[in-house]
DNA sequence: TTAATTTGACCCAC
DNA sequence: GTGGGTCAAATTAA
């Protein structure tokens, strides 16, 4: 069974290699800037995708098939359990979550807490939207991040006494990685797209019933992949260099979970705390994965019909 | 005109 | 005293 899924994992690695390989070869024969550009992004989906399969195989941490039903679509994103908070890039993000570091937080201010970590294609800080609408507030230098943090609150703050809040920092390893810590619970009734974003409650959940609803296997993923992913190099010309993507559809992402041959006590509820809930009309051009527990994952969201296909 | 962002100051925990 | 988080006035954008 392990041995299986290792297989899975390798084949996956493989393939993507493979693909990264042709990207690397249509890279060779196009010579319009754009097209240049589209397929550095290419390339760097593949990178990011064998970067976290790779750094998961090694780690020896978990299982291939343990991969969440998450997306590969627009955004790097993670999600980190509220007592785990750690950086596969290897740097510090919030200091309340290390054993070794004290925090300041202030007194009182115990509300439901919870981290991803999301990537976006333009590594635009506003490109991180997870469809609620949020209104910053503040920004501090952090000691010993490079990067400021932005500090965000409900827009409906007033109006429906919304509390929730995020903080936003770019990762210093990666400066298109934002780290963000949601704090508090939206009580407005404004989603422009999406369901909450993860709660620690949410985080809670029994592990089987976890596993069972989150764990789709490699080759499924790489068949999606292989089946969906494609790259439109048509309209390359007259397409925005930055508009090349793993197209971003939340309830796509829905249908990839039930793609995923779900366990028919699978509910809508569960469904939608796994959902990953970083996805925005604004933030459509690069790539995402879930990770739970810390540990990479993957899964290619793909309802593209483009032209070129891998 | 209104809403959103910026930024320095302030508050609080350590 | 230091550093993180928040406030609120000033500025900018829609």
């Amino acid at each position: 069974m392990e041995s299986a899924c290792v297989y899975g994992q390798k084949t996956l690695i493989n393939e993507l290699s493979q693909g990264l390989q042709m990207a690397k070869q249509l890279k060779g024969n196009l010579n319009s800037p754009e097209a240049r550009d589209i397929i550095q992004k290419i390339l760097a989906s593949y990178d990011n995708a064998l970067l976290v399969l790779k750094s998961g195989e090694s780690a020896g941490q978990r299982e291939p098939n343990d991969f969440p039903a998450s997306s590969l679509t627009e955004s790097l994103i993670t999600i980190a359990s509220p007592q785990s908070v750690r950086s596969e890039f290897n740097q510090p993000f919030s200091n309340e979550h290390d054993p070794n570091v004290v925090s300041k937080k202030r007194k009182g201010s115990t509300v439901c807490e919870d981290q991803v970590k999301m990537c976006t294609d333009d590594g635009l800080e506003g490109s991180v939207d997870d469809g609620h609408s949020w209104r910053k507030y503040g920004q501090k230098d952090i000691l010993g991040a490079k990067f400021p943090r932005s500090y965000y609150r409900c827009t409906y703050r007033k109006a429906e006494k919304c509390l929730a809040t995020k903080q936003v920092q770019r990762t210093d390893a990666n400066p298109t990685v934002f780290d963000i810590t949601y704090k508090g619970k939206h009580t407005c009734n404004h989603h422009t797209r999406l369901a909450e974003p993860p709660l620690p409650e949410k985080h809670e959940i029994n592990t089987t019933h976890h596993q069972q609803l989150s764990r789709p296997n490699p080759g499924e993923m790489l068949s999606n992949l292989r089946t969906n992913l494609t790259v439109n190099t048509s309209d390359f010309g007259a397409t925005d260099p930055h508009s090349f993507s793993f197209p971003l559809e939340p309830f796509g992402i829905i249908e990839d979970y039930q793609q995923l041959h779900l366990p028919n006590d699978f509910d809508d509820e569960l469904l939608q705390v796994y959902s990953p809930p970083f996805i925005s009309p604004g933030t459509s051009d690069s790539n995402c994965y879930t990770d739970w527990d810390s540990s990479p994952s993957l899964n290619f969201t793909a309802d593209l019909d483009r032209d070129f296909k891998f």
